[in-house]
Parts: structure tokens; sequence; C-alpha cells
DNA sequence: AGCGGAACCTGTCGGC
DNA sequence: TGCCGACAGGTTCCGC
């Protein structure tokens, strides 16, 4: 489900809500495959530690606890965290409750279950963090970089974009989006991405994703913020889950097509 | 290297 | 109503 501009949106509520807050408990409703690892090493090792940041890296929420120790989060498809004041009634996909010191409760509620927690006393410990990309909302990404890394690539750059291991955080929708504004067509390979085509790639990436998060994020069927209110980008969508639609430049329907065993929108007029 | 396919899970929706 | 297939914001693994 969740993208960068949704994680973010999540890791901006959290860090608002739970700095200085301390886990006094942790109760585990369901664990498998969620909770990585043993399940009472789990809750001891978050047992009276502190919050004293949010942060996130790629897809991944970072829990920066003291003594120092770090909760590691992935939302995949349906994860997402709920802060709330007292007990709420319990929910079918509620899977890991966290109790803290102010009386409230974080919930990590996931209906499929893919999602991830983990902890780490340094994170230099996590494999996954360290396979990933560029942030595509640092200096780094630039048209340098691309056309180093990609200048004999055949991947499609729908593909290549949405690799985590070249650059981070674009998923389904959102690669969809960068290619329709960047008028690039998400079949062509990376290589044959031009010197004057990259710049747009990164103006439009770095575009969509700020107003994405200014907009807290899109909410298509599932994501949900902290406190349940649901993201507002979608009406800015021009193409994602619009097969068939009039294109908003030109007319001609929006095509979907399937890439990597996932639907991509794009139109095959504005696009080449 | 990189493709296709399957797997991890659960739910919804549309067609017959 | 019921069953069946397709599909869902993600990632990983396996075999060519």
């Amino acid at each position: 489900m969740p993208e960068l501009p949704e994680v973010e949106t999540v890791v901006r509520e959290l860090r608002g809500e739970l700095s200085g807050d301390v886990i006094t408990s942790v109760e585990i409703f369901r664990s498998n495959p969620i909770v990585q690892g043993d399940c009472d090493l789990f809750q001891e090792q978050l047992r009276g530690r502190k919050f004293l940041d949010v942060t996130r890296r790629a897809k991944y929420l970072i829990f920066h606890l003291q003594p120092e120790r770090y909760l590691l989060a992935h939302l995949r498809m349906t994860g997402k965290f709920i802060v709330c004041d007292p007990l709420p009634k319990p929910s079918k996909h509620n899977r890991v409750l966290f109790h803290l010191k102010s009386r409230r409760v974080m919930i990590f509620d996931d209906i499929r279950c893919f999602g991830t927690l983990e902890v780490y006393d340094n994170l230099a410990d996590s494999k996954s963090l360290l396979k990933l990309g560029i942030e595509p909302l640092s200096s780094d990404l630039t048209s340098d970089f691309f056309m180093k890394r990609l200048a004999s690539s055949k991947r499609a750059i729908k593909t290549v974009l949405l690799d985590q291991k070249i650059v981070v955080g674009l998923g389904n929708i959102y690669v969809s989006e960068i290619l329709f504004r960047s008028r690039i067509h998400p079949q062509r390979s990376a290589g044959s991405i031009g010197k004057k085509e990259w710049p747009l790639i990164i103006k439009y990436t770095k575009k969509i994703l700020v107003e994405a998060i200014e907009n807290n994020g899109t909410t298509i069927s599932d994501f949900r913020r902290v406190d349940d209110k649901t993201g507002k980008f979608q009406q800015f969508l021009q193409v994602y889950d619009k097969n068939n639609h009039p294109c908003a430049k030109c007319g001609v329907p929006i095509q979907r097509i399937v890439q990597q065993q996932r639907s991509t929108f794009f139109c095959p007029e504005c696009q080449r």
C-alpha cells in the first residue's frame, strides 16, 4: 500500500505523538510472519524504552529508542500504525499492541500480514537497509547518477524506477504518475532514456512526492493516517487506476498494461 | 544480469 | 447465494 509519501506522513505524525513516551509493555495478537525473531525477546527488547524520534529510510519506519535501540517497521501492502487514547475496541486486524506510559496505545494493524517489525541495537545490522538505493528527495538524485548506473540497461524504465536497490520510496502509483508527467513510455528501456529526459524524470519525481506529502499521501482503499484520516493526493492522480478514462491532456483513453506482474497505467498518445 | 513465476496473506469485486 | 478468478500501495526467492 504505502509508498514514500504515505510512510513519510505516518512518520511525521508518529514523531509528534510518541516523542518522550515510553513503551510499558508489548502485546502480540499475531506474530507470524510479522514479528521477526523470537516474540518473548521482541517484547523484552522494547519494554521500558523511551521514544526519542521516528524517521524514515525508503519505505521503512525507524523508531529511535533510548537506551539506544531501534524498532524497524515496514508496512508493505496493508500495514498501519494507529495511536489512540484509551483502549479502543480491538479490531480484527490488530496484530501488535504497544502499551505506553501515557496510558495511550500504539497499534500495528495489518490485514494481509505482509508487514514486518524487527529490533536492532545497531541499524548497520539490518541487511535490508544495507541494500537500499538513493533517497529521491535528496541531492543524490541526479541525471549523472542514472546515466552512469543505467547506460546499457535494457530493463523497462518502469521496472528500474520500482527497483529499491537503485532509487527508493517509489511504488506502483507514483511511478505511473511520474512517467506520465515526464511523457515517457513505461516500456522504454532505461538505457534509451536521453540526456534531456532524465532531468524530467527527476523533476517530476521530486514534484509529485513533495505534493503528495503535502497532501498526506494517497488513499485508494486501505491507507490511513495515524488518526485514521485519509490522504488527499488521490484527487491529483492523472493515470493510476484510470484505465479507459480519457487522458487529461489529450483525451485518448488511458491504457492498462502488466509489467513485472503489476499494473502500469499510461497514455499511449502523450507517452513515447 | 534480469526475466517470469510463485510465494508470503487476506479481502473485495465482478461475472456467471 | 455461491463459487471462481482477478486484483490489491511490496518484497523476496527460485529457476532458467
